[in-house]
RNA sequence: UCCGCAGUAGCUCAGUGGUAGAGCAUUCGGCUGUUAACCGAACGGUCGUAGGUUCGAGUCCUACCUGCGGAGCCA
């Protein structure tokens, strides 16, 4: 007979109806009494868990009964309906095999651990509900985003995680040499000779694979790229890590709103594919973690998200009365009390902000016929802060030329992106997404550290 | 990096200058339908580290370490 999943039980009810079957998985909790017991038992397979029956018949009950958490065992029974109690369904035992037994010092217990306790036993917690929910959510976030631009025609590219180059104001990058930190050649002026180096230059971990991927929209018109990505910022909060992963569909003859209408409609499509495809999941988030998780992303899903420039935002911001620790006026960055103002108290669901200064903005992004501004937007969402940071990039070689100049970049470095200007350009635009920001926000999960199987942050990368 | 809060049993916490505590977990016993099972008992501690004040410090002071929350940087 054919080992059975847990996921087919439940989602086959029927066909398994006092039929016998072969389950294997790992003990969540023994309940025994003198000649009977319960043992509920999760494969791994589905979120919530099946009980298993077992008396004295059982020639190893009085092993069966004592098994530590988590310990690993094959069970054969039978399938019976249990429509009048707590759980649909059960297994009467008739055979179970203990694979592993566990020891009494297991860490997990039968109740709540806090997510800071969770976070120094990283490779323990999967076990538990919520990173069960989790990372099943975040593979299916994951597919579903590679679904969505794959139906749409979007050729995914591959963009270099070890870059001789830096996307200018990304942030702070992670070096990466083969050279012997304990003995560094040295040039003539006493610095490190980095021509002794692997690649024979100064290399780092990518920041963005956004430079290369408008390579490639400039041939395949339409692409995407979804990678980690490094940021050697000693950024301490609940939504930065050193490691992340990020999604930047990049996009030939297009216009700032149309990437805008782009990301709106693939923020949507996740919503809808998680929801489908992890309802059980989904449920346990809107109870445990986030109440009102369910009613925002069904609310988020139907309504359009909202869209103002920069100078509007200003301009509602002055209006408001409120008072903000950073005074509001134009010309400045938005801070975080301002952007969860605007999303959170104005609009109650996504925002498009778009026109930004051009002073706080990056080089390759177009500069508006004002002169002052670009064609850039963030998406700001309820919770989280920043979603997207996307723009339509600068075409017209001899405005990037002076935008470089005026900033002080060294223009030798980025010849290979400034010739994308000379032979055939075209308006492109693109964002970028943060992916683990995108599960925060599906989850109503508050910390990226618990998105991330074993996050990279500043003094940390046990595991 | 800055500001704030915290660190006491395996976990979650109480203890606010005078004998180190609770719940849960664990172990043992009981229980014929439990489902965060229940009932009884036992076990469990260098109070983050190092100094200092005091007759006496978990408690007050200083420094450091770690974690959390907020900010900056951004995705």
């Amino acid at each position: 007979m054919k080992k059975t999943v847990i996921k087919d039980l439940f989602r086959n009810q029927d066909t398994y109806t006092d039929q016998k079957v072969i389950l294997s998985g790992w003990v969540r909790t023994v309940r025994d009494s003198k000649t009977f017991g319960f043992i509920e038992l999760n494969d791994g397979t589905f979120f919530k868990s099946v009980q298993i029956v077992f008396d004295d018949q059982l020639e190893n009950f009085k092993e069966v009964a004592k098994l530590s958490l988590s310990a690993s065992i094959r069970v054969e029974g039978q399938f019976v309906l249990t429509p009048q109690m707590k759980q649909p369904f059960e297994i009467k035992a008739e055979k179970i095999i203990i694979e592993g037994n566990s020891t009494p010092d297991y860490p997990l217990q039968k109740k709540k651990h806090s997510f800071e306790y969770l976070r120094t036993i990283a490779h323990l917690r999967p076990r538990t509900n919520t990173f069960l929910a989790v990372f099943r959510v975040r593979s299916l976030a994951s597919f579903a985003i590679h679904q969505f631009f794959q139906d749409k025609g979007f050729v995914n590219v591959h963009t270099p995680i070890i870059t001789g180059s830096d996307t200018e104001g990304a942030g702070e990058m992670f070096r990466v040499t083969s050279l012997d930190l304990d003995n560094l050649p040295k040039n003539d002026e006493g610095k490190v000779d980095v021509s002794k180096d692997f690649f024979n230059k100064e290399t780092n971990l990518t920041v963005s694979g956004q430079l290369s991927a408008e390579t490639f929209a400039l041939a395949f018109r339409n692409v995407y790229t979804f990678g980690p990505t490094f940021r050697a910022e000693n950024s301490n909060t609940a939504r930065h890590a050193a490691e992340f992963w990020m999604i930047e569909p990049e996009v030939a003859f297009a216009e700032l709103p149309d990437i805008m209408d782009l990301a709106e409609e693939m923020v949507k499509y996740v919503i809808g594919f998680v929801l489908e495809n992890a309802p059980e999941e989904m449920a346990f988030f809107n109870s445990f973690i986030d109440k009102g998780l369910l009613e925002r992303l069904t609310l988020v899903n139907e309504a359009d998200f909202g869209r103002l420039t920069y100078t509007e935002a200003i301009e509602i911001l002055k209006k408001s009365g409120e008072s903000f620790e950073y005074p509001v006026e134009w010309g400045i960055d938005l801070q975080t009390e301002h952007e969860r103002y605007l999303c959170e108290k104005v609009y109650n669901r996504p925002v498009f902000v778009t026109d930004y200064p051009k002073d706080i903005k990056a080089f390759y992004m177009r500069t508006n016929e004002d002169n002052k501004t670009v064609a850039a937007t963030d998406l700001l969402v309820p919770g989280i802060g920043e979603l997207i940071g996307g723009s339509q990039r600068e075409e017209r070689e001899e405005v990037l030329l002076s935008r470089i100049e005026e900033i002080g970049m060294n223009m030798e470095d980025y010849w290979w992106y400034l010739e994308l200007r000379k032979y055939g350009e075209t308006k492109h635009s693109g964002y970028g997404l943060g992916f683990e920001r995108l599960i925060m926000y599906l989850t109503g999960m508050s910390n990226i550290r618990d998105v991330i199987p074993f996050p990279r942050t500043t003094g940390n990368a046990e595991y």
